[in-house]
DNA sequence: TATTGTTATACTCTATAACTATA
DNA sequence: TATAGTTATAGAGTATAACAATA
């Protein structure tokens, strides 16, 4: 086993940037999210995902698309969730194994309370500092490295698709 | 209490590839870690920096910047750490009350075993759909927005400083 | 008094594997 | 047989507050 080809600084230096801004980043804003609403950030993103769905509603498996790495920690933040009456679940019509989760009326207020300080922030910590090109330009290069990670094999390759399939 | 201005879908794009990019890479890697040598994200990180630390060693406070936001999790890593001999730990000379963290011999020999791995899976994922040209504007980009969440004043002041200082 | 670090404690979250039920 | 979801369980990590010791 050899040693591997390092990383040039530069490349280390846009690695590291990228870890400690999202870190800060994250860590901000799940203490804000905490503030408001009483939300992790799984939760909210839930909650978003949700919001976005046609009819304010998603099977579970779609839902957990994207947000949630193991489908039992789905199950966990769903029912979390149901318990605060921000969500229902119900056994689907046409596939009784599904579970359709829908957005209440009290979820999508808690949702939009808790979006109001949540753009606030991002605001503040990360467009801030950029001109709007700048972020143009940001997004469009972190969509490449995210659309490319979203269809990267994964190196060990598991054979099993678990919660995480295609999209 | 008014809606807030909305960010346009740039905006939200930049945001969102963020959070999904580093939310993968960070998966991705930390399951390598776990896999090549039995370490979490957050000890490989402490590794790291002690290793780029002049003599390999840190006082605990020092150590803790940019890794870890909060003393007690700090303590809680290193003394993990320090059950696997990678680290070993000695009050300070000068200054009694601080403790100074060393790489041991041992714990350079698996900071670089997984460092093997590590190097070419960000390789892998994250620099391979970027030219080098784009990589260096990516880790501009960053940086100048790492730069600007380091100094942001806390949107709700906390009044004293906790692990996470200056810097 | 302020700072360094530890401890006790409680909590949140995650993952694995075994399981049920439907397709 | 494969898929959707749950449960039990166990483990890792985090934060807060109270604490001891040194500056």
């Amino acid at each position: 086993m050899t040693t591997p080809e390092p990383l040039d600084s530069t490349q280390l230096g846009a690695y590291f940037a990228l870890i400690e801004t999202s870190s800060l980043l994250r860590h901000a804003v799940e203490q804000q999210l905490r503030d408001a609403g009483g939300l992790s950030y799984v939760q909210f993103q839930l909650l978003a995902s949700l919001d976005d769905a046609p009819g304010r509603r998603a099977r579970m498996t779609d839902l957990a698309d994207g947000i949630v790495f193991s489908r039992s920690g789905l199950t966990y933040q769903a029912q979390a969730l149901e318990k605060r009456g921000l969500v229902t679940r119900t056994p689907s019509a046409d596939d009784e194994r599904s579970i359709d989760v829908a957005l209440t009326d009290e979820g999508h207020t808690t949702l939009r309370a808790a979006l109001q300080g949540h753009v606030a922030l991002v605001r503040d910590l990360f467009y801030a500092p950029l001109t709007p090109d700048e972020t143009a330009t940001l997004g469009d290069l972190l969509s490449r490295v995210r659309d490319h990670m979203r269809q990267a094999p994964p190196r060990s390759a598991k054979p099993r698709r678990t919660t995480r399939p295609s999209r």
